[in-house]
DNA sequence: ACAAGGCTATCTAGCGCATGATAGACAGGT
DNA sequence: ACCTGTCTATCATGCGCTAGATAGCCTTGT
């Protein structure tokens, strides 16, 4: 061991992931980053050799935790709004990042857009195939696109994500969001 | 007139929000600004003196936008869904520009937070009211939250401006948003 | 009528600082 | 002995911004 504490590379990510969400890719700096761990500028990019690994690796992590309870709600959850309901509880935590690096898009580096552009298709393709069975079942009208529906929920847990950020004085406590074609169902 | 081109403080405006749009608040700088202008960064900060004026004057002309055309649409269409469908149409242009500036919101500078907070607040009541006159007027379900469903309307319009940003193969075409409580109404 | 002088918008040059990244030494564990 | 992870020190570059000069337009005094 060297002369300051010792750090995980899963440390460094969840630093930088804290920021990414606060700040936005391009609004902090390696140094931030490293003062922020409480290593020096040189020992993070041991870990990490450029910011683009870095951010490379951030969105890399979020695609496999949104992966984990994808399938976790798939094997566990029965009925659309149900395992809607779960989307957005486990969402809650990564669709700030997820908007940010939305966000941040096309000043990210190929590898963080592939794996972005990766998580969000991915995301839509599942939550459309239950809203198609959904529909099948009832729950949804007869005459709702599952595309459609699964985008929208995508754009309204990002856009309150978004919303979130600045605080509105005397408004919308926080999560409920409407998921409005509930009532249709 | 000197050597260059004359150049207004509103092309200048411009090219500042197309930046934006595209990058967001920390994704290009005053040089890069200039070039695309085609004139010198000191020319530029001659204009807007520092780039802290620069994306305050531009979230300004975002709010006064907003704000013609919120009173255009206030006094010239009637009933709930026309409204919003005009809402839709009109903030098409502006949803990605506020949607990065909610995004960059915590390094902006106090007046351009000044100024976001005010447009969101602003045009959530506004919409808040028309939602509350609609639930009266029947065309909103009775347990609907006037707040939450203008919420959910600005959250879908500024959460599919960052989906667009991620261009996914073969996905959705853009602009029919599901405005899935059209069916509960 | 018309020069004088002010005003505005541009330029070239550069300052001080933060950034992403690297070099090379060193310390501890296996 | 070597590998790993840390450090100090530094590099080149890009950043926001400023200084100071110059050139065209407009007003004003005579």
């Amino acid at each position: 061991m060297a002369r300051s504490k010792q750090v995980t590379k899963e440390q460094i990510l969840d630093v930088a992931e804290a920021l990414m969400k606060e700040r936005g890719w391009n609004g902090f700096s390696t140094r931030e980053l490293a003062d922020e761990i409480g290593i020096s500028s040189a020992s993070l990019h041991h870990h990490y050799t450029t910011k683009a690994d870095l951010v490379a690796a951030v969105a890399a992590r979020c695609r496999d935790r949104v992966n984990q309870w994808k399938s976790e709600i798939a094997s566990e959850v029965e009925g659309f709004m149900l395992r809607v309901q779960h989307v957005t509880d486990a969402l809650g935590d990564d669709a700030t990042l997820i908007a940010m690096l939305a966000a941040d898009f096309t000043t990210l580096p190929p590898k963080a857009q592939d794996e972005v552009r990766q998580l969000l298709t991915n995301v839509r393709g599942w939550l459309s195939r239950f809203a198609a069975q959904a529909r099948i079942d009832g729950e949804l009208p007869d005459d709702s696109v599952p595309d459609q529906v699964a985008g929208s929920i995508m754009a309204e847990l990002m856009g309150w994500a978004m919303l979130q950020r600045v605080a509105l004085p005397g408004a919308l406590p926080v999560p409920p969001i409407t998921w409005s074609w509930q009532r249709a169902g």
